[in-house]
DNA sequence: TAAAAATACTCCATAGGTATTTTAT
DNA sequence: ATAAAATACCTATGGAGTATTTTTA
């Protein structure tokens, strides 16, 4: 096997340019005598040599120059993949895959992916907008680097970080008995029907917990906003959503309102998996969503 | 700057295969530390992990993958390179530029360059078919890689190896007085008149240190033996040709006659230069031509 | 508990330096 | 006589081995 370092073909370079062992020698940093190890090491090794040399003339022999074209094209593409592994650790290379909610990905996600992607154009960004469940599968299947949801409790394996908590609102028709209240306290809620959202959605997770005895619940339940949103607007009844859900409700005909003292606040968080590293990609972008959340954060305080 | 081995490399891609730091660290001959230490080294000269493993699973990283390709390339790159510098060695490589005499190129390059060329298809081989003079030169600017002729004396910087040496013999056209003797002595050319050739030709060379005194010589001189050919057929006189000349007269109407107490021979040399290495290619069609010389010897005693 | 990677350590080969010698113009 | 490559010799780094420990499924 032929055992040459990159090194070995630097000096080969070198001494192809000087034509003289101590400037070669001095181009790359070394004393002429470790240079001439090189050299002649390297002709040992493949077998043939590369210059003639006295004291007073270098010339690559005529093999010498056949191995030159060889050995400035290994080197080139060492070079060049030098530069491509900088770029992957720089996370300028590759694929990054998002799982968020709905609600996430339309508020969130608008505000950093447009950065991001300018910065980093050679990554292909995919996102996954699903409901919580699914996102925390995709993350399990190693489809997703990492999720953005409101997850039930951390699963095992994965790392749980709180990206930011969010208050729950109130939104119903403008012709419902509470529309012209300026905020509404749970009591004023208590035997009133409110629409629910399905069990496997954050929501649905949040509401069930809280409100129980306090209000009844509507046998229709939905998992899309979207669809909550038709509801509300048809007068079918209210319901509750968290701030980032508030996006959907922002529209005529529709209100919302504060809800002075409900017990829980929506934490979104950011799940990675603990047994798998990031790509230096994903890490990036993680680290930019948590910069923006930390900014949000600093902005509502 | 990315200082990173081919054993590296190679064990990156080992590991890639196998996902198993003992078998990987068989398969390429080493002990499972070593192994590992090697793709340590690796991750933090590339500046990021490439592997997510613990004691019982192995997998590359998202940029581990990425990495891969990278190495793949590198090392096949490598790897075909190390096979053309062993082509390169082997003399498969390359170009040869023998200068040559005519009388050499006609007689005896026939006989060895058919099989070099089969056996070296990717090299190129070039021939300089001029006089002594011309030869020397080209080996002399470095156009040739040695030259085969009979030289007047070794120039310095230069060897000479003896292939072959060769009797002279009489030609002239069969209506000559001596065009029925079997064999002529040098006494019975005393006051005949011969062609001859120029100083600057081996043949001239020869014939002027030995007949000056012992014949007279026409002041026609030529320098091809083509011409020569051209003038004893068209009966304006008769000469002395070595043998490797001879080809030019076996032809109807001209007669080859041996000459009996000749006092020399030509010496036909191989010359190459002692300040420059010959190519392995060039090794290679010098050694068959020294080889075919021995055999001719071998036949002719 | 068993299998596999990581760690600890020891040893030797080799890369690199300085000082000196050889060589060719 | 001089400039440059080769040689001699020393040191220190690191690559590779064996033995052992740690870890997790």
């Amino acid at each position: 096997m032929m055992n040459v370092s990159t090194k070995q073909l630097r000096a080969f370079l070198a001494l192809s340019q000087h034509r003289n062992f101590t400037r070669a020698a001095a181009s790359i940093c070394l004393s002429q005598p470790a240079f001439s190890a090189l050299i002649n090491g390297l002709e040992a090794e493949i077998g043939f040599r590369l210059f003639d040399r006295d004291t007073h003339r270098v010339r690559p022999t005529p093999d010498g120059e056949s191995f030159a074209a060889i050995a400035a094209h290994l080197v080139g593409l060492y070079d060049s993949s030098a530069k491509e592994v900088a770029a992957i650790g720089r996370g300028e290379r590759g694929r990054v895959c998002v799982a968020a909610l709905p609600s996430v990905a339309v508020s969130w996600l608008p505000s950093v992916l447009p950065d991001f992607r300018a910065n980093h154009p050679q990554v292909r960004v995919e996102l996954i907008d699903a409901l919580s469940d699914r996102c925390l599968q995709a993350l399990a299947d190693g489809v997703a680097d990492f999720a953005i949801t409101a997850p039930r409790a951390t699963p095992p394996d994965m790392a749980s970080e709180k990206l930011c908590e969010e208050a729950f609102h109130f939104v119903c028709r403008d012709d419902h008995p509470l529309a012209e209240e300026a905020a509404i306290r749970l009591d004023q809620l208590a035997g009133m029907t409110l629409l629910n959202f399905a069990g496997n959605t954050s929501i649905g997770q949040y509401l069930g917990k809280v409100l129980p005895g306090r209000v009844c619940f509507d046998s229709l339940e939905v998992e899309q906003l979207t669809t909550m949103m038709g509801l509300v607007a048809a007068g079918v009844g209210a319901s509750i959503v968290p701030e980032l859900a508030l996006y959907q409700f922002r529209r005529p005909g529709i209100r919302i309102i504060a809800l002075a003292d409900f017990p829980v606040r929506r934490e979104i968080h950011l799940i990675t998996r603990t047994d798998r590293t990031l790509s230096s990609a994903a890490t990036r972008l993680r680290a930019a969503i948590v910069d923006h959340a930390v900014a949000a954060e600093g902005r509502a305080a």
